[in-house]
DNA sequence: GGATGTGAAGTCGTTCACAGCG
DNA sequence: CGCTGTGAACGACTTCACATCC
């Protein structure tokens, strides 16, 4: 994905798989409830339940960090909070830059998750000359011509894209070349980026495009003989998902897993 | 396997494995690219390209649907594109409810990705009185008494859960009451669900913090020997990342991966 | 010739089950 | 005894490399 991590030959103990840093956040956000309730310790058994996982995911993620647990008694709430939030760099505090201040841009600057974490949104930037010197979420919004300015001087690393796809590219390149190396991307486009900067995407519609793919199945599966039938009908009233939908099909046969519909989409 | 296709086993919509269903969105956003552009074929170099992935996966996620390209060619854009579609249940359209219309859950009535792809926002709703009736982003919102009732009506299966997180859990168990079996949860909490209820969660403070661990690291990297020393350093200037951040370590001495420090969080 | 489709090999991640320790 | 920490088995996904077919 993004920057497939660096295939180091793993110095030593660093290597802490991608699938447990992803995780890491949500332990620590359940250690963090625990704490301001003053839980003192908890089990990998509860704790994995408050996380969403279970127990034997958690006892092997946290064995890449280290022994922090005590056998027969469990984790102290504390001191692993800490230590998580040292793993994960939150002991820092990170000035983040967004840049496009739409509907979007705007909800992401008032998300109070971010200062939460140690995240501090540094400047907000929109290239429309209109919303310069507007505040938004108590910021004042910067014109784009002074995001190199803007970065420097902050010294960010880390930028959120939140523009319209189409300047996306660009907004990535500048910021790169203003020296930001880590990038949130919410546009709906592939970003490249040299070696050694990491990008993240967030993509609203893909997830839902995800969840239509399940909820189909389900919807399927309760009539699962007239699955071979149904395919047919499908095929022929398909509404068309793209730009111009208009049905027509070429006689080729195409084949499809089995029982397909060699329909095509029309130009 | 048996070769080309098969009659009854294997190739069903079913056994498609996650990772790939995953992608189909990118890939299904890349042809509609080309298919506006009027390109005829593609070749999964072009098409790996264009999606950001390599073109060993890419055809290896087409053999799950099917056998759709033509040796020495490539595929026929218009064609896969439907295909796609139609795996992804995008020929049909989903009605959507979005409860929680703050600043997100406004920002996403508004995203243009939605009602690109086939998703129609049925309802917005909200449980304040003040915003029951107002428009956003041309629709009503409505009043979360009525959620049974909108759902029903309108045969919402997926919904849109943007609220406080306090409350993410009661509106999710209503929405599974009335019938919602998928759902889309940008609160950052764990929700929990009946089986049969598909939930993907978006967590933005999760990104970013991802992206700060590889930040830290890459900061390391370039004093690899100076890291050991420099974990005391940190620990000592931590700003503290819970609420209540209250160390008191105990004497004892911790073990960390490698040379750690077993130093405390600071008041 | 040229690109797809796919076994086989390789890598990564998860789960099991139990040894080890408090 | 209870719970952590972890080798080992297992399973999922990715990459390789090439036979296959247009």
């Amino acid at each position: 994905m993004a920057t497939g991590r660096t295939h180091r030959p793993a110095t030593r103990s660093r290597g802490i798989p991608e699938a447990t840093v992803a995780r890491l956040p949500l332990y620590l956000r359940a250690l963090t409830a625990l704490s301001e309730r003053s839980v003192p310790t908890v089990s990998s058994e509860e704790l994995a339940a408050a996380a969403g996982v279970n127990s034997a995911k958690l006892r092997k993620d946290f064995s890449y960090l280290g022994s922090y647990g005590t056998r027969g008694v469990g984790y102290d709430v504390e001191y692993l909070v800490y230590q998580i939030s040292r793993e994960l760099g939150l002991t820092q505090d990170w000035p983040v830059v967004i840049v496009g201040i739409g509907n979007l841009g705007a909800a992401l600057a008032g998300y109070g998750g971010f200062a939460s974490r140690g995240f501090r949104v540094a400047a907000l930037i929109d290239a429309d000359p209109a919303m310069t010197g507007r505040p938004v979420a108590g910021i004042p919004v910067q014109h784009s011509d002074d995001l190199e300015k803007i970065i420097s001087e902050d010294g960010v690393s880390i930028g959120v894209i939140a523009t319209p796809a189409g300047v996306a590219q660009q907004v990535c390149d500048r910021l790169v070349a203003a020296g930001v190396t880590s990038i949130l991307n919410f546009a709906p486009t592939v970003l490249s980026v040299p070696d050694g900067v990491d990008v993240r995407k967030v993509d609203l519609s893909i997830e839902l495009q995800i969840l239509a793919f399940h909820e189909q199945r389900k919807a399927g599966e309760e009539a699962e003989a007239e699955a071979e039938a149904a395919a047919g009908v499908v095929a022929a009233s398909a509404p068309g998902v793209g730009a111009a939908a208009t049905p027509g099909r070429k006689g080729t046969d195409r084949k499809g897993p089995d029982g397909d519909v060699p329909a095509v989409m029309p130009a």
